[in-house]
DNA sequence: CTAGGGTTAG
């Protein structure tokens, strides 16, 4: 009678403890374990919420232990006295305190488990981030014959679709079909969401027209699916579902659906969603505002997503990043500067937009530049940012710029990046550092590599005049990675360059055998490939195989007809593709400059000059200007020559002097040839020359001779 | 849960 009044004191002290919020003071009141199993169990209960609400471990901790200890400490009879039940708010309580270790003691040290306790523990493991761990308990669970509640299996579906485990969801969507829970919506909902996660849409479908009643969660679940699984098209359709079923979508269900007619280019609907966020009074959310001006930008439709920009009342970061980029991308640079420069502040994000802006409008200085404003005004830089200045140094070949951002990179600790790393190849072996290219590529990259990789290594040994090791690593390419097209293409040029007609004849039937696409640059690198190694005739089959306008093509053959003495025939080409509205280049002008010289019609090539100049308004490079001395001077029109020579807008390199005092010296023009002479001297050769006219005995091929000119 | 990259070739 006396104990029975002691405890009943005592629970009310607790009580009143628990009431006024005193957590502690409650706990300090509990009895001796001895006396304790007689305290009411919701006393327990009340605790531990107490406990929970606080997120006190400490706290939680002293409960469960004098839980676990009253229930040992009597061991008289041989059920425990403790229910099941508060063992199992023990372990939520621990768990969502922080300590899933400390629940999981308890789970395993509790005398007896019901389907609760399995849940609890399920559940907890799965929120501490645990998911492995909470399937792992699901399957003793399972093994044990113990049936999971639907609660649960809505936790364990979640970790499914955490650990990406389509075998487990599949299990799992057994057992849900047994219990006829499917049709379910938040079970329905969860596995629909793991289906859609491990990109299996078309079961995520048949689950989801299984429920019965489809929430705008369910509905949600679909579409993000969808959007994430790359199918904006299925997205915006279920979308507009959605609206017609009668649902009200949520914000973010909204900013889906715009952001998969983005993805999707789809204009149309994007515009039709637009007017269903003004009409249903979504348009005051940021991020829906937000989606629907990213969605304008990208669908082409720059000038409506500037007067949305325009009319918003708040411009915020993102906002103006997506104007900025959409400007920047459709050209309006200059537009898209303002922007930027007009935001309130810059993060990393808006900061790499302006950047590839400047890359993408080809104003490679300029983003050098702002990469510089960028590093004194922010700490912050990523792949991104280092991946857009690095195809800036790569277009200015600004190598000693390239290797401080590689430098910067690894200070930063982004290596590993394949896309940073394929910047980094590019960049070397554009820049002529095949060395440092190969290194990263083989031992850096390991199995990131991949064909664009290669790709940048071997056009970068081509255009360096290293053909063997761009065909020698073609070979190594082909052990772990298909070449594409413009492999072939540079293997090609590699051929052409050494003359290796055999290999490059391989290479030909390789891509037949493969079915590979001849295009027009296959096509062109063919042509030049056989017309270097002599076969005239299969360039100009290849040439013939389709008929293409592509001018590249066409300068292709046009040199190919000269490199094998057929000048008048790739004349012939020129003025036909004229005929056919082919506009020529400034390099079909050099090919038929060319081709005139090597046939003698100096005054065509000089109409062709005035044609390329007056006509076609293109500015001559300095190849045009040699091509003409040449074609003037091996003909000997001196007057003209020396007439060309005093209209040029620049003074004559080195190498053309030296050519005019040639001809000169062999058709016999003493005041042109003696100015030649003097410019050449000026610019201090080893051998000073001196004009003296040629008599006809003289060789002048004969110029391997050690002293060419000086012959005083 | 909204914004930034996407490589190679004649």
């Amino acid at each position: 009678m006396a104990a029975a009044s002691a405890v009943a004191s005592t629970v009310s002290a607790i009580s009143n403890h628990v009431a006024a919020g005193h957590l502690f003071a409650a706990i300090d009141a509990l009895p001796a374990c001895s006396a304790s199993s007689l305290l009411p169990p919701s006393l327990y209960a009340s605790l531990l919420r107490l406990a929970t609400s606080r997120r006190s471990l400490a706290a939680a901790r002293r409960v469960a232990s004098h839980l676990a200890s009253s229930s040992s400490s009597s061991p008289s009879t041989s059920i425990s006295s403790t229910p099941t039940f508060l063992f199992n708010r023990a372990i939520e309580s621990l768990a969502a305190c922080g300590s899933l270790a400390d629940a999981r003691e308890m789970f395993d040290a509790m005398p007896r488990r019901d389907g609760g306790s399995w849940n609890a523990i399920i559940s907890a493991s799965s929120r501490a981030g645990h998911p492995a761990e909470a399937l792992s308990l699901f399957a003793d669970m399972n093994s044990l014959g113990i049936r999971p509640k639907d609660v649960t299996l809505a936790s364990v579906l979640a970790c499914c679709a955490e650990c990406l485990d389509l075998r487990g969801a599949q299990q799992l969507h057994g057992h849900m079909a047994k219990r006829d829970f499917q049709s379910n919506v938040i079970l329905g909902t969860a596995l629909v969401d793991v289906y859609g996660k491990c990109l299996v849409l078309t079961d995520a479908r048949r689950v989801f027209d299984g429920i019965l009643q489809p929430n705008d969660i369910s509905w949600n679940v679909i579409i993000r699916r969808y959007l994430l699984a790359g199918m904006g098209d299925m997205a915006v359709h279920m979308f507009f579902r959605m609206v017609w079923a009668g649902v009200r979508p949520l914000v973010y269900t909204v900013t889906h659906a715009m952001l998969a007619c983005r993805d999707n280019g789809a204009l149309k609907e994007g515009r039709c969603i637009h007017t269903f966020v003004l009409r249903h009074g979504y348009e005051h959310h940021v991020h829906v505002r937000s989606s629907v001006v990213d969605m304008y930008a990208k669908c082409g439709d720059i000038d409506a997503a500037q007067r949305l920009f325009n009319l918003a009342p708040k411009k915020d970061v993102v906002m103006s990043t997506s104007v900025v980029s959409g400007l920047a991308a459709c050209g309006r640079f200059a537009d898209a500067k303002r922007v930027f420069d007009g935001m309130e502040q810059h993060n990393l994000v808006s900061w790499n937009a302006m950047l590839t802006g400047y890359v993408k409008s080809m104003d490679l200085t300029g983003a050098l530049d702002l990469f510089q404003q960028m590093r004194h005004e922010t700490k912050e830089l990523d792949v991104v940012t280092l991946g857009s200045v690095l195809n800036a140094c790569t277009g200015l070949l600004d190598l000693g710029k390239g290797e401080e951002l590689h430098a910067l990179a690894l200070k930063f600790g982004l290596f590993s990046y394949p896309f940073l790393m394929n910047a980094l190849v590019r960049l070397y072996s554009k820049c002529g550092c095949l060395r440092n290219a190969e290194r990263l590529l083989l031992f850096e990259m390991g199995s990131e590599r991949d064909r664009f990789s290669w790709n940048s290594l071997i056009s970068g040994y081509e255009r360096h005049s290293m053909s063997e090791a761009a065909l020698h690593a073609l070979r190594e390419m082909q052990s772990e990675a298909k070449p594409s097209q413009s492999t072939f293409s540079s293997a090609l040029a590699a051929c052409a360059n050494i003359f290796l007609l055999n290999h490059g004849k391989q290479i030909h039937a390789y891509m037949i055998r493969n079915g590979y696409d001849i295009d027009d640059i296959l096509q062109s690198a063919l042509v030049d490939m056989y017309s270097k190694c002599r076969l005239f005739d299969y360039s100009s089959r290849i040439f013939e195989l389709g008929l293409s306008n592509d001018v590249i093509l066409w300068n292709s053959m046009i040199f190919a007809c000269a490199y094998n003495s057929k000048g008048d025939y790739g004349l012939e080409l020129f003025d036909e593709m004229r005929k056919q509205g082919i506009r020529p280049d400034s390099v079909t002008f050099l090919g038929a400059l060319v081709s005139c010289i090597s046939e003698g019609h100096v005054g065509l090539g000089r109409s062709y000059f005035t044609l390329m100049t007056d006509e076609y308004s293109i500015v001559p490079r300095i190849e045009h200007y040699e091509c003409m001395i040449e074609l003037l001077g091996k003909h000997g029109y001196m007057v003209e020559l020396e007439d060309f020579m005093d209209h040029m807008p620049f003074e004559p390199t080195t190498a053309m002097w030296l050519r005019i005092f040639d001809c000169c010296r062999e058709y016999g023009n003493s005041k042109l040839g003696e100015r030649a002479a003097q410019r050449i001297n000026d610019s201090k050769p080893l051998t000073p020359v001196v004009f003296v006219e040629s008599t006809p005995d003289y060789e002048c091929s004969g110029s391997d001779d050690a002293e060419p000119m000086s012959f005083c």
